[in-house]
DNA sequence: CTTTTCTTTCAATATGTATTGAAACTTCCA
DNA sequence: TGGAAGTTTCAATACATATTGAAAGAAAAG
């Protein structure tokens, strides 16, 4: 397989996976072209390679800017902006975890918190009480490992791995 | 607040929350839904307890039985199906969490692995190695993580993390 | 065998989300 | 200040995916 196809490979399978975990295609598309450009590329430069609108192409670099993911440079004596992403594969991993942690999984601690004190001694009423607090407590032990991982503190990510599979 | 908004509320999260990492809504919501559900329940009463059509409901119902994560069960004296979810949490993460290494990871590491002697040695080609490179070992330490994790296997999980973290 | 009850399928349709592209906006330079 | 070069916005639209509901299929009962 030459270099111009697997790119091509590159770039769907980024943007298949990233859509299967809920992150839009485009913008995985968008990471995966930057991921793999070995210098600093112009939305126009985008917009070529991926066949997309200059709006979709805006759009999803300023999403991924958003996310840290990616980051504006200038070239002197160039007049336009230039993309470049971040290439160490553990700081785009712990990136986007952290983004997806406080985006999905903070919002859903807190309603278990919540709910775990509904009232009532019903059997629908404790099946419900067991239900949320067995989740708030696994999802609350996910979130501290995520949380200490993200560090990449070696010691406390053994350690709170420990405590979620006690 | 009281269990029926409670309830209510707990459908929507998971709902939303599932949509979020891409799984269906209506299937999460079918899901919450036997996970706080004293006792099996009907087709009938997953379709008038969240107002999805029969289709639907039969449709998402097999769904999480493929994904392990229902039963059906049989009433005595009763023609009809009951559902029933697993309730054991920490099986609940394992069987989520198998389903989509499978569906998702594993393609992608499988890809990686060939698109890492892609031949040139021009920048782009370098830098394009590199970055799968790069990517299947995380990716693969990911697979085997996970592998381990969910056969609740402490030594190999904390070893396993370990190893990823290094 | 016929009817009743329940389950499954799938083409049609609805719904939600992503994408476009042109206009508005901003910045820089002559 | 005018205009060229580039960026951002957002209403309109396209697209993908989920959902419906009616019809066909299966299984048990009469």
């Amino acid at each position: 397989m030459d270099l111009k196809d697997a790119r091509e490979q590159f770039i769907q399978a980024w943007g298949t996976f990233g859509s299967a975990w809920g992150i839009n295609r485009s913008m995985a598309q968008v990471h995966a072209l930057l991921l793999i450009s070995h210098e600093p590329i112009s939305t126009e430069d985008v917009m070529d390679q991926l066949n997309i609108s200059r709006g979709n192409a805006n759009m999803n670099l300023r999403a991924l800017i958003d996310w840290s993911l990616v980051r504006r440079t200038m070239k002197s004596g160039e007049r336009r902006e230039f993309f470049e992403a971040e290439k160490d594969v553990w700081k785009v991993a712990t990136h986007i975890t952290r983004e997806r942690k406080k985006r999905e999984l903070e919002p859903l601690v807190r309603l278990l918190d919540e709910l775990e004190d509904v009232p009532g001694s019903t059997p629908e009423a404790k099946s419900f009480r067991k239900m949320t607090h067995d989740l708030h407590d696994l999802t609350t032990r996910l979130d501290t490992l995520l949380d200490h991982s993200t560090r990449r503190d070696v010691q406390w990510f053994v350690k709170a791995a420990s405590t979620l599979l006690k």
